[in-house]
DNA sequence: GCATTAATTCCATAATATTCGAAATATGGA
DNA sequence: TCCATATTTCGAATATTATGGAATTAATGC
């Protein structure tokens, strides 16, 4: 991952909106979620959940599929790893470290 | 790890300075390194430095020690694993996904 | 074609973050 | 005590980002 696409991804990520309408999707998981259920869920107005989808999609964190007149967003997982994978790398020079990267999941 | 803390981590990790700031001290390990190496390395001017080295500070990504007329910063490992397992917690909810997470360390 | 539902884009306003020279503070040694 | 080195804080100019109502585009079925 190059570092533009890393900082691409902690900005989205660094907003309190964007952080909850990404963590909905990495719980949805594979069926996703429309934009109409997410601004149910976390009570926004249409124009910022789109506002915010925009940023995500754009920082590769999820992606987008049209079914009917939804859409459906879903978390990139591959992506979320990528992003994971960038800020330990090389850590400690490489050295032994023992701390237990305490990860939930394994996406 | 509280939503608050994970937005101001990922601020802090959302720049490309602080980026390679926080980079430097987590492929440093143990030995950290001062505001001088730092700059030198990344070509940044000291007060510049020490506004992204504050803003690391108080995003408990890194760690500071004063040293005679130096300070250490070192990163804060354990900040960094809470940060990565706030992402992927409860993922598809809680169902078996099997794509590897490939973290390079388990600092 | 027209009405309906779903979602996005436009736009103006408001709020927040970044830069870095110059001045200030802290430490240790002569 | 006084000087040199290390680093931070101040401050003011600049740039970037977020919000949400209203208008617009897209898809479906009658």
């Amino acid at each position: 991952m190059e570092e533009d696409a890393v900082i691409k991804a902690m900005s989205a990520l660094a907003h309190a909106n964007r952080l909850r309408i990404f963590r909905l999707l990495v719980v949805a998981g594979g069926a996703g979620a429309t934009p109409g259920t997410i601004a149910d869920s976390l009570a926004l107005p249409a124009a910022t959940l789109s506002f915010h989808l925009k940023e995500l999609l754009n920082a590769g964190l999820i992606g987008q599929q049209r079914q009917g007149r939804n859409l459906i967003y879903r978390a990139d997982y591959a992506q979320m790893g990528a992003l994971l994978a960038y800020l330990t790398d090389n850590c400690c020079q490489g050295e032994a470290c023992d701390q237990p990267a305490a990860l939930s999941c394994q996406c």
